[in-house]
DNA sequence: ATTGTCAGATTGACTGACGATCGTGTAGAA
DNA sequence: TTCTACACGATCGTCAGTCAATCTGACAAT
């Protein structure tokens, strides 16, 4: 754990690159919004390579969709896709806990239990932002602890791409309880140092979760805002 | 499946791209190697601009990493790597197989399966290219098949970081038929519609690939190539 | 031998420019 | 009035050139 040092200059194309993430993910740009470069030159003070460069990067992480010739949009994410997604959360949450329960340290066993406890003792009048940070800091223990760099790149990416999804599904009056009761599963079969079983019940939890979010999606809002081209 | 006929003019930046990862998957630059984006303007014919945009998103597929200040270089694959790299395709191909079994329709069943067979059948006197070509168009109707793009999307980049040792694996004697008999096991599973027993062939037979492959790299090339930068 | 300095090479970033392409609105014809 | 064709604007794709910052390696000085 020699961390180094020595310290980076942030790339301008890094804080273009982040910046236009948040922005996306924060639910600032609608979905189908149209991005062209030049409003986010003068949006970043940056140049249009810089812009571009850095579209490309969001571009390959699937949060904006680029049309030949017509510019970068903010990705429209489907009903289907987002099962799609939610399937493959499934499976990568799974590896990363099988992976917690096989490597983890004592310590960060304790933390992650930690991490739970404070969203246990959360009454239901915690806002969604609270509960997002809270379930934002189990991943980051979880995926720390997995040892794995390219599941912990993998579900950031889904994570990012899901994020309204999420919101409106911890938002759902119950859930938390649900939540918190699935989560302790996953604890204890860590706890049992019990790999199988901590996969089983990583993929069950984001199974509830998508079956959560896709109701609501399917009811709340059964046609999408923008137009879905093409 | 009413395909558009209308042919778009591929664009300088993706033939850069496309050309530069065939060149890096197919071994024609070394793990390590340096990559001014000088050489490859000259390379490809291309400017500054199209070539720093096409390493953007080979960056973002992992297969270069970029220095600040000291440019591209083409990724450099650890055993530490390579292991989670399998981990992750275990799943992803059991994620895979197991929507296929839900999923495809008989045709596809039947594609599936004339592929295994087309496999089944080669003497081991295959050669290195055939093989591959072989599971390339297996994986190719396993992820028509499983209705899932985003598991087809980040499989695909997964096969490419790790084409190298695909080859090696596959080039192993002895290999084929086990190869063979477990591909065999996923068709019995996807025949009797078991997602479950689907899922677990699949995954099995990656960490017999990723065993074979491992040892193969533990053993023949006990000190890797290039330097470890910092 | 260690340190300091300098020149060359390379990246990071910006700017201006040009043609190609798409969408749209308008003018003209039926 | 309605429909078609064309022109126009907006935007993208690409290029060339410039400048500053940084790294590398060699060479000189202590």
């Amino acid at each position: 754990m020699s961390e180094s040092l020595r310290i980076v200059p942030q790339p301008m194309r890094r804080q273009v690159e982040e910046g236009l993430r948040a922005a996306i993910v924060n639910g600032r740009f609608a979905p189908g919004e149209h991005l062209p470069d030049r409003v986010l030159c003068d949006l970043f003070g940056a140049s249009r390579s810089v812009v571009r460069e850095a579209v490309r990067l969001l571009e390959a992480e699937g949060l904006v969709t680029v049309q030949p010739n017509r510019g970068p949009f903010v990705a429209h994410l489907s009903p289907e896709e987002a099962a799609q997604i939610y399937d493959v959360r499934g499976v990568l949450e799974a590896l990363a806990g099988e992976s917690f329960a096989r490597h983890a340290t004592d310590g960060e066993r304790a933390e992650l239990r930690a991490v739970w406890e404070d969203l246990a003792t959360r009454g239901p009048g915690a806002s969604r932002e609270d509960l997002l940070a809270i379930k934002r800091r189990f991943y980051d223990v979880l995926l720390a602890g997995a040892r794995n760099a390219y599941v912990a790149r993998m579900l950031d990416q889904l994570l990012n791409r899901n994020m309204q999804l999420r919101a409106t599904s911890l938002s759902d009056p119950g859930r938390l309880a649900w939540t918190v009761k699935e989560l302790k599963r996953v604890l204890d079969a860590i706890d049992r140092r019990d790999p199988d079983e901590t996969f089983i019940a990583c993929r069950e939890h984001v199974q509830r979760a998508a079956d959560v979010a896709l109701r609501l999606l399917a009811t709340h809002s059964p046609s999408p805002d923008a137009e879905p081209p093409s």
